[in-house]
DNA sequence: CCCGGATAGGGAACCGGTTCCACACCACAA
DNA sequence: TTGTGGTGTGGAACCGGTTCCCTATCCGGG
């Protein structure tokens, strides 16, 4: 294991100039700086990051914070970010944070404690004032995904709009019929998603003068939850709705699988919306409103590289970036076979 | 920020004695640390984890090299892995790793170089000789998930026969017309679990005398790839098979959709099994062998930790740990509808 | 009573870099 | 000729811990 004093000594300079030399920092003669390149790369030298981020404060790694790893709007997040960190020579560290973990705490007291990262992204985690607080001692660049956090730059959709946004879509197809599934607020806590988009729901059906009670059934965030409760509500042809505005993707997956396994058409005896934009959507042919998870983590790694450059003022950073989603009609939703006043 | 030559000044003792007194290493008499360990409280004292490993040569972390990570098995090795290592007080530098990075090199010349990790878990990455080489000089214990790789620790399951095994289920049925739809060996290089599947496969066909000519079926390892190669495979009346082995879940759930929307009835018609226990199987009552991830990720993670607190020889270095599979019987497997001399 | 070993704690070196400061040199302007 | 400022380099301090080595005390056994 080589340090750079015998990188020094072969090139017969001193440290201090070794350094410079190979940081590119201060000033040596090109002479010089090829001596010491040449010697380091005879010795096969490769500094330790350890020792230069003890003395510049600089660990040019970053902290993640994320609820699930395995579902897909957060592993696209993370394979955006982990891309475009590497790109500019940064690492990333992972902390899986479901809502109840045992390792919660210490992951603040201890992981996220002290010089260890450079800068921390938290990705739809909702995090408790104190939490919070523990991440503003740092001290560092905090950028949030899914926001907002209280004084820190974040980078979302507009839940409320977009689902409102898709409950639209469905009225303006004629739907008298439509109901919402998504998210249980209570449990999940991965911030407001599954409230808000509900808010944007309600709104929606308001706006357009229609009532709502009976109109939410709450899910699990995944296609199997989807699927059993297309099951339960398609399975009584009474109750059948005509339309679902449904939270994600996989679940408007899950509950077009049902229906069709119940020999409900698609869309003719029941339309179909998601919101996200998932791969699968194109197979089931599902309208849908994507959001573009890459884009968002991209954005936040960007948005935390800048602040790292030129840090904000406490007052200029608490900044809400809401990316935009736009609307794929496929062929899930249509007109109601039976519109009304037919 | 405080040091920890603060704590010590506060608690009036020697920085050794401090440094004794908060990791537990050494003589430091009971009243002496309480001391300390009030001081360190007062104060707000979190060490450095930087300048700790400077000095013992451990970091406390360990680097992640995987080709995906938003694909099923690979986000739940890597949620497992996560979960274990955080455990032990470990986290984890995560490098995503597609086969054809234009990043590779440098992951490997500059982020896996020195000091940075205590050890490297490599998941279904294949590596070429030079990389294996690198990692090794590393002199950092080293596991594999999916290998073998050359020297290393790996875990995997028995592609080939997990393959033969899903083979013989449907010949047992009594299938005379088996189709094998699985990756293309061609692309994505992850590993061999293509061509072991595709080989076990053959050798199930080929002991019970059956022919495979035109039995395979190539195809990206995802749902909609299985979606696609259904729809024309099964489009087809006359080339239609009775049975098929899809080399993952998410193919087999695609060749499941598909056969659907062709009226194609499962399994009266076609009996399909997967590989993998995705959690989407049961929806789809598919068949499958389960592989357990989280079980490969905690068991690299345990393989690896054990490595570090006694480092084996080089000799021993080199061995292959193979997890079971296990047949889950579901109802998209039953015996052909016209079987042979009825 | 003396000695060896366990316990306790202080001083200082050290891990491997970066950076401050001092000094030397040179060119060019006053 | 004497500043003055840009270059180039070395020495040494420093980041924040850990650990080696040394000294001191206490206790039990021979």
């Amino acid at each position: 294991m080589s340090a750079i004093a015998d990188v020094a000594r072969l090139a017969g300079v001193a440290k201090a100039t070794a350094s410079r030399a190979l940081s590119g920092r201060g000033y040596v003669s090109e002479e010089t700086r090829q001596k010491v390149v040449a010697a380091a790369r005879a010795i096969g030298y490769v500094a330790s990051p350890n020792a230069a981020s003890l003395v510049t404060g600089r660990t040019k790694s970053i902290g993640v914070i994320i609820p699930f790893i395995s579902r897909w709007f957060f592993s696209e997040v993370l394979e955006s970010m982990e891309e475009a960190l590497l790109a500019e020579g940064y690492d990333m560290t992972l902390y899986n944070l479901p809502a109840a973990s045992p390792e919660r705490d210490s992951v603040f007291d201890y992981f996220l404690a002290r010089k260890r990262f450079d800068g921390v992204i938290s990705v739809g985690v909702a995090l408790s004032e104190g939490e919070v607080d523990h991440l503003h001692r740092l001290g560092r660049p905090l950028v949030g995904i899914g926001g907002p956090i209280r004084g820190v730059q974040t980078i979302a959709i507009d839940d409320v709009a977009a689902a409102r946004l898709a409950t639209e879509h469905l009225l303006s197809l004629g739907h008298q019929d439509i109901v919402h599934v998504g998210g249980n607020q209570a449990d999940e806590m991965d911030f407001k998603v599954h409230s808000n988009r509900l808010t944007g729901f309600y709104a929606a059906m308001r706006d357009a003068g229609r009532a709502t009670s009976g109109c939410f059934y709450p899910c699990e965030f995944t296609m199997p939850g989807g699927y059993r409760v297309g099951l339960s509500v398609f399975g009584d042809p009474r109750s059948r709705p005509t339309a679902v505005f449904a939270a994600s993707d996989e679940i408007a997956i899950g509950l077009i699988v049902a229906a069709r396994e119940l020999g409900i058409q698609v869309p003719a005896d029941l339309s179909v919306i998601g919101i996200d934009g998932h791969p699968y959507a194109d197979m089931f042919r599902l309208t849908t409103l994507e959001q573009h998870p890459r884009r968002q983590g991209r954005l936040a790694v960007a948005t935390l590289l800048t602040e790292l450059d030129a840090p904000l003022h406490r007052d200029e950073s608490d900044h809400l970036t809401v990316l935009p989603t736009n609307l794929v009609f496929r062929s899930s939703t249509s007109p109601p076979r039976n519109p009304p006043g037919a």
